[in-house]
DNA sequence: AACTTGTTTGGAAACGTTTCCAATTCTATT
DNA sequence: AATAGAATTGGAAACGTTTCCAAACAAGTT
């Protein structure tokens, strides 16, 4: 394999020393016409780029920026990506991506991989804000950082949404439409604490509006056979007229095994989703929802 | 902010050189059992982790992956990503992310600058991987690399779909249906090697089964104006029965668009999409598409 | 006790940069 | 022509690792 040229190699071709070229290519400090060309030449001869890893040695910072997020198949968190790609792109940082599948032990090492390749700062999703173990290191060692969709504590920076409001503003939805007894639907729902505060919310907004405790409809990753637990929950809680889904993608998973046991969505079952990702709009009907809108 | 310790810090606690630490560290080389010890502890004590930035120098290479893609927003990429996060995480490599847009300028700097992070390997999709200049600096340098819903030509490392075949296939399935005149909608048709390839695929493929040649109906970034385009569309070709989306995302928007013009869809106007994404089988009724296979 | 073997150890160079600083060259003034 | 001052230049150190190699040490054999 062909081993780029360092730059020394363009010192050496320019007959000049590596300080100067430095200097040259860097318009830091002064240089003659004559020897920027010959620089200039020389960097054009060898296809010279600087080597990042040096140059990050040497200032011990990288233009780099660390992502720890749980999955980037969910479109929340996707979406979330490429909005950071743009402003990150545009001011020369790059992208380092992690996804941790909800696992806080993966969140740790991920961290830890992040801290040790020298990352200038941290966006992450946690599984727990209070109790995540990477997060207190990141603020031991007080690296730059962002919790993406966990509310942070106050003094510490977070983009997120508030889970409470939006969630009691889902019982006012369904209290409007005269629902007394809903279901709410999480995945790892022991994994998310975004998952927990949305059905807490939506507990005290049902009380405070005088409807009955959601029922939990908790289920796993495996979505096949989502549609057989739908029809238990709903034999044994044959009350529930709406579900709340603590996020877009269940939403449109259980409208689809709602269909499957033909019921009639919204007129037999109404269903609530969370966080507005685009797809939901492609659907028809179109998905009901709460969005968030994660942009500046 | 607190300075990460060296190995310097270890080695000075520990009352040894920095070699032996290293060497216990990596367990390269032999030690004593008290200098592991006293290692051990010093790197308990100051919570010490190698800087991969050093590393990287020394050894000249980075656990990284350099990928390019055109967007994360569009599922298909998403989803691919997912998959190889898996397989690096495991590996113990990282991620190094950068989108384009679908434009070859982005292509070429996102390229440079993964080389300049030396990236140990690139995975990439471009826009034209016949007249890439970054692909074919890539191949210059002879850098691990591996194309993604590209083409490559023999000899080169590619992981994707034969689009010529799968279109050829759609043609297929819509003369078994008695369509005749259908149509191929298309976004960045000049910007996308894949979307061409179908299109010709889909062609020969009409050709073949004696239907006539399908009208191209190209659209911008802007999804507003959607239905308003397909209104004209059928319009000027009142005798189309089916589309043919080149991917699944636009198959997904052209369904609405066609049922807020009250078309019934497959009755009245038949889609197929292309990439099987999960969200097509949410919607109801279930996206027609070519499936796709990308994992091992 | 003197030697041979084998194991542990740490100094130093190298990787590709930037930056300080001293040395050199140029320009302008007398 | 001599000199002050400014502009340009390059050597060397530093950033955090790994690895080569020689030095120090331990243990076993005569």
């Amino acid at each position: 394999m062909h081993q780029s040229a360092t730059i020394k190699d363009v010192a050496l071709k320019a007959g000049c020393g590596v300080a100067t070229v430095s200097r040259v290519l860097n318009n830091t400090g002064s240089a003659s016409p004559k020897m920027r060309s010959r620089v200039a030449a020389a960097v054009k001869e060898l296809d010279f780029q600087f080597s990042e890893v040096g140059r990050s040695l040497q200032s011990s910072t990288t233009r780099t920026i660390g992502f720890v997020v749980p999955s980037i198949a969910n479109p929340v968190y996707a979406d979330a990506l490429q909005g950071a790609q743009e402003v990150l792109t545009s001011s020369g940082y790059q992208m380092l991506l992690i996804c941790t599948n909800y696992s806080p032990e993966s969140e740790l090492s991920a961290i830890r991989t992040l801290i040790s390749k020298q990352v200038a700062g941290i966006v992450l999703t946690v599984s727990d804000a209070e109790r995540s173990e990477g997060l207190s290191i990141i603020r031991n060692r007080s690296l730059p950082h962002c919790l993406l969709y966990n509310n942070a504590p106050v003094s510490h920076e977070s983009w997120s949404v508030d889970d409470e409001a939006a969630a009691a503003r889902v019982a006012q939805a369904f209290s409007e439409n005269l629902h007394n007894q809903t279901g709410f639907l999480a995945l790892n729902f022991n994994k998310s604490d975004r998952a927990r505060q949305r059905y807490e919310g939506y507990c005290a907004g049902c009380k405070a509006r005088g409807m009955k405790k959601p029922q939990l409809l908790e289920i796993s990753e495996d979505f096949e056979d989502l549609t057989m637990k739908l029809k238990l929950f709903l034999r044994e809680n044959p009350s529930i007229t709406g579900i709340f889904a603590s996020n877009d993608f269940l939403a449109l998973a259980i409208v689809r095994s709602a269909r499957k046991l033909a019921l009639n969505v919204p007129r037999d079952l109404s269903i609530i989703g969370f966080d507005g990702i685009d797809v939901g709009l492609m659907v028809e009907p179109t998905l009901a929802t709460i969005v968030t809108e994660p942009k500046m």
